[in-house]
DNA sequence: CCCCACTTGGTAGTCACTATCGCTGCGGTA
DNA sequence: TACCGCAGCGATAGTGACTACCAAGTGGGG
């Protein structure tokens, strides 16, 4: 509720030309109650938490494949299930997250999160730290490249499908060619 | 001057447990003075630039190579190159943007500033917007990549050797086969 | 009816950062 | 030497995010 108050006010005045007080006033609650439910102001966007989604998703691609490829398939098709519904309020906060810095940069800093929900889903392949390693390694660097198609998605303002958009990007990085 | 000042002192109390007004009072000026350098409080640690470093070590590898490839060369050579002197300070720095999340995040953020460098630095071979976004994405991957090689890095304390690291990160990413 | 946990609100403070103003040293000019 | 323009520094007073600390309401179970 009040998530969908500030994310609302942002749209309209500006991630910075709005003020806490501004989203309690608007939600009917005090400022308190706002750093109460969101830690800081960025999490009033920011507050995701579909690392198991996308965790299930890896656990269930084939173990064969290279991990790339199978970190790629997850985020492909969890691109596709968000973009599937008309949801007006994460396309919101989704353009929110792009074009505000501060916003742009914790999103970047959050995926540490999602690498380890994706080694978690890797379960017993990547136990020793080693592997653990190359693992996050190779997650990184999908999550970096989804991460550029979100960019360019935003600035053609979603008329593009995006899971296209980081098809085409994970084979521009990780090449086309079935390995 | 400043900068030396900052990185002693957020080294020992910690960059949360630092005011700018200590950092002012260390370096002998006033707080104005500080932000007059500094824009923000960030900038104190993550003053970077060596993006144009990075763009002619691109440019000065062969064309014929996949681009992940010739990405990857350019980021090792440079670790090489910065971990080869026995830079204290920029050891310093390196582990407290690691280890701090404010900075961690906006240092992610800096990225898109060096993913520019090196598709500038890929002169004619990117000039369509096509061509420029994959670049775009190769070189966001293997720039998550050798950050994750960092934040390891910094784990071990910089025990291990930095530019192996990120050699062995960018092999579980892209694979090691010569493509 | 009371007690308890839970949620909310108020107050006052810290700190990053900004806007605006006045001061001071410093080289060039007459 | 006296003057002028200018660039850098400092002080003051703000704004806004965020954090204690404490008070008050509210609902359910004894």
């Amino acid at each position: 509720m009040i998530q969908a108050h500030a994310v609302r006010l942002f749209g309209r005045r500006g991630y910075d030309g709005t003020t806490v007080n501004d989203v309690a006033a608007a939600a009917g609650v005090s400022p308190m109650t706002v750093y109460r439910h969101f830690p800081t102001k960025e999490d009033l966007v920011l507050a995701d938490q579909n690392g198991p989604l996308v965790a299930e998703r890896i656990a269930a691609t084939p173990a064969g494949q290279p991990l790339v490829r199978r970190i790629g398939t997850a985020l492909v098709e969890s691109a596709r299930t968000l973009t599937a519904g008309d949801d007006r309020f994460l396309l919101a906060r989704l353009r929110l997250m792009i074009s505000t810095p501060a916003l742009r940069a914790r999103h970047l800093d959050n995926h540490h999160l999602l690498q380890q929900a994706i080694v978690d889903g890797l379960g017993d392949e990547a136990t020793d730290p080693d592997a653990a390693f190359r693992a996050t390694a190779a997650a990184s660097a999908c999550l970096a490249v989804m991460h550029t198609a979100l960019v360019r998605w935003a600035q053609d303002d979603g008329r593009t499908d995006l899971a296209d958009l980081i098809t085409t990007a994970l084979a521009a990085a990780f090449g086309d060619d079935p390995r």
